[in-house]
DNA sequence: AATAATTATGGCATATATGCCATAATCTCA
DNA sequence: TGAGATTATGGCATATATGCCATAATTATT
């Protein structure tokens, strides 16, 4: 048996910011008129990925985000205007 | 020998992109009175990957985006307040 | 209802973000 | 100038973001 903890090395998972960034995300493209195939076409992303980031299940990296506006053409300071939920104590 | 190409898999960074999150983390740190050391500690970040981060050298991922706005205590869409570069096609 | 379109999931491989630790380089100021 | 503070770099280990491919689940359309 091997009780020996590997080493904590917590990585921050911000599971409520990502979510409300999911929300934003959806809305924008769907204001814009774009489906996920679309915008994994267009951006050069993969279909899973958008899928993944919009559902909240990963947190994708700021060169991500930036394709996303690029393609999606809205100003980054738009992507970000929202509310971010208070932080869990 | 094995000449092979192990398949390409590219993945996008977004250099400019990335240095230009640089410039305005450096300058809201800066506006706010923090030293990297101070940003890393309350945040909960560790040093070494806010240095890379004003560096530009990495691409920090929403989580991380969003535990330095939350310790900058600065609105996100101000994080976002800049000129994103054009894409060098 | 049947079909098509869209979105969500899952597995696998690879690249890389991050933590942690140490050290170097640069900057500040007495 | 020299000491202390701040920022930058490097290496290693681990977790995970992403691509790619396939398939399932859900939603729209006829």
């Amino acid at each position: 048996m091997n009780f020996v903890q590997k080493s904590a090395r917590k990585r921050i998972f911000d599971e409520d910011g990502v979510k409300a960034f999911a929300t934003q995300l959806i809305k924008i493209r769907n204001r814009e008129g774009y489906t996920q195939t679309q915008l994994a076409f267009e951006s050069g992303l993969s279909l899973s990925q958008i899928a993944r980031i919009e559902t909240g299940r990963i947190n994708p990296t700021l060169s991500t985000i930036l394709a996303l506006g690029r393609t999606l053409n809205v100003p980054l300071k738009d992507m970000f205007d929202f509310e971010l939920p208070l932080e869990k104590e």
